[in-house]
RNA sequence: GUGUCCGUAGCUCAGCUGGAUAGAGCAACGGCCUUCUAAGCCGUGGGUCGGGGGUUCGAAUCCCUUCGGGCACACCA
């Protein structure tokens, strides 16, 4: 259905139209003086040049035309030009009615795109920290966002299973426990089921490996060569590859659990291997790829370049591929199997040079056509309250579970405080809570900044916070329970046709919904959708004190205020599914 | 060095397809609970929108310049 900006701006355009005025001139915005008005058009001023005459004529000209409308309570010329407007409450009553009707709240499909999902990001063999956080959550978000919207998503976790962490890890194994049969080269039996490692053992391994590889360039030389023969499949290192997978996964999956995020797909880097050999070759074959300094590139810049956009490479001079490799091999890869519209790649922001190139190069080679949309959403880092990357307090990389128990004991100690629960409810609800402060805390930052993640502030209770939202859901709820136990039914409820002022306030707010998440989906910008809960809870919070709903003695106007709040909720709950978190019945 | 992003209240951030008096939250201060969860609501104070030019009837928003900061710049991912 039509949102209510663009029902007024054609009634405006209308107008401007039959008094001889450009239509598009009639465009109408949200009011940025509340005090003065709900709505504005500021068209007349911008056609006054054009037309060479006063604003204000243009303005009264087109007012004067609308006044007996029955749409507006008000509609006046300002000075210099403005054209301000009010609506009546009946009007706006029935068109907030319009879209409670409505499964999606008025929202409009997009057209059902499918698009691929890239983000999670995880490594397998590292636990997932807190740099893995963002990807994660925000992947999560446009995921959904996306769906809501009627796109066909497939979310692709993408693990980091191929590169030269592997041939780490493996080396160092090797200097652990040269005595295990994957390292023998004379073995050819079966290899044992049972990994030579346990998961908290891995875990040691590679940042092990990963700081001797640093200072000792033998060892790195070393990971180099196991990468390239993992690459092309040595039996021991292909077994070892496997219990690290094996090891890792499930690990990896409880932890995306907990804070609900799903992957449709759990694909490596290495599910693209079997198209890497014939995809180089045939970019070799078609003069797109050439050999520079023993590498294999593709040259990707272009005329407009501002930069130096330096050439893709897809084989090392030692044979071995790397990131931009797979990246490109499994863009085949999703070609074939679902044929995507887009491929969105949710990642750190400094990654963006090395997917300008990925995209580059799959357009040049003509892995894929221009009918397809690659988009690149990058991130900026999380930091601590000192404005630098998030660290433990010793200065270590901190991991996500540790962080997500120490937000969940926040909140549960603040419940606490405040409350008297039951201790197994307390520690459940403070799950639920504490995912919302993380991922509000997150996800109220525009994605593409850098943002500094406060604990206190992220659990606290009060403002711009994830349990603010969840504590004005929960009290919505509270007052439905209560309206149903005086045996009263909350179907079929006509909203108010004769508005309190907080009433209206809240119906205005609530018909800004379709818009909004048009804007958040056009823009992949979840922020906007927290920006708009935010709004959505204050202006109800304000309703809710001036509105004494369960003492309304008028039935009817006390329905009325039913039916706004299921609206009002349905707004929220919707929301907080695109964000990914959920609300509690209490708190 | 080149490119890019950022600089808005004490702190954390919105606003940026140009519009009227630049908004929130936190922190500070003052009110409101015999009434639906006070984890709330209402109010007060707090700003040369980094500096300087320009375009415009109008600039936090667009352009130029300058200062300060982050990040990226071929064989890591």
């Amino acid at each position: 259905m039509k949102n209510l900006l663009d029902i007024l701006s054609e009634k405006l355009g209308e107008a401007f139209e039959k008094a001889g005025y450009d239509r598009n001139l009639g465009r109408v915005t949200i009011s940025n003086r509340p005090d003065l008005c709900e709505y504005q058009c500021n068209g007349a001023m911008a056609g006054a040049k054009q037309y060479k005459c006063a604003p204000i004529v243009i303005a009264q000209a087109v007012a004067d035309l609308l006044k007996e409308d029955e749409t507006f309570s008000e509609i006046a010329a300002v000075n210099p030009g403005f054209i301000n407007i009010k609506i009546k409450d009946e009007f706006l009553s029935k068109h907030i009615e319009a879209m409670a009707g409505d499964e999606k709240l008025g929202v409009e499909l997009s057209g059902g795109k499918t698009a691929v999902i890239d983000y999670g990001g995880a490594n397998v063999a590292k636990p997932l920290h807190v740099g893995h956080l963002r990807s994660a959550i925000i992947g999560e978000t446009i995921k959904r966002l996306k769906r809501f919207k009627g796109d066909t998503v497939i979310g692709d976790v993408h693990l980091g299973d191929w590169g030269l962490q592997m041939g780490l890890i493996i080396e160092q194994l090797r200097c652990e426990q040269p005595d295990l049969v994957y390292f023998d080269e004379s073995f050819m039996g079966e290899y044992p089921d049972t990994p030579p490692f346990t998961l908290s053992e891995l875990e040691q391994i590679y940042p092990k490996a990963s700081a001797r590889s640093k200072e000792d360039d033998d060892f790195k030389e070393k990971a180099q060569t196991a990468t390239l023969e993992m690459q092309k499949g040595k039996r021991g290192y292909r077994a070892i590859w496997k219990h690290i997978l094996d090891v890792s996964i499930p690990d990896l999956k409880k932890n995306y659990d907990n804070m609900k995020v799903e992957f449709e797909l759990w694909k490596g880097e290495s599910s693209a291997e079997e198209f890497i050999a014939p995809m180089v070759e045939d970019m070799i074959n078609n003069g797109y790829a050439h050999e520079s300094q023993g590498a294999i590139v593709v040259d990707v810049k272009e005329e407009s370049d501002q930069k130096e956009i330096p050439p893709c490479i897809i084989k090392k001079s030692d044979g071995a591929s790397l990131y931009a490799t797979s990246d490109l091999a499994t863009i085949i890869q999703r070609k074939k199997d679902y044929n995507p519209d887009e491929i969105i790649y949710v990642a750190d922001k400094r990654q963006e040079m090395h997917f300008t190139q990925v995209f580059r190069t799959a357009k040049k080679t003509k892995i894929v056509d221009d009918s397809i949309d690659f988009s690149f959403l990058g991130f900026g880092t999380m930091n601590g309250r000192d404005g630098k990357p998030f660290k433990t307090r010793d200065g270590g990389v901190m991991r996500l579970e540790t962080l997500i128990s120490d937000i969940n004991k926040a909140v549960y100690d603040k419940m606490m405080e405040n409350r008297e629960m039951d201790e197994a409810e307390a520690l459940e609800i403070s799950k639920t809570v504490g995912l919302s402060a993380l991922k509000y805390g997150d996800l109220s930052n525009q994605a593409s900044k850098d943002y500094v993640f406060d604990l206190e502030r992220f659990t606290s209770f009060e403002g711009d916070t994830g349990p603010y939202i969840l504590y004005t859901i929960v009290r919505i709820k509270a007052i439905l329970r209560k309206y149903e136990e005086t045996g009263k039914s909350t179907e079929g409820l006509s909203l108010n046709r004769t508005l309190t002022p907080a009433e209206k306030q809240l119906m205005l707010e609530l018909s800004k919904f379709s818009s909004m998440i048009d804007a958040a989906y056009c823009e992949l910008a979840p922020h906007k959708i927290c920006a708009y809960i935010y709004d959505l809870a204050n202006v109800f919070n304000s309703f809710y004190h001036e509105n004494k709903i369960m003492t309304e003695e008028d039935a009817d106007k006390q329905a009325g205020f039913i039916a706004l709040l299921l609206i009002a909720k349905k707004a929220l709950e919707i929301s907080i599914e695109i964000l990914g978190f959920d609300a509690p019945d209490r708190m």
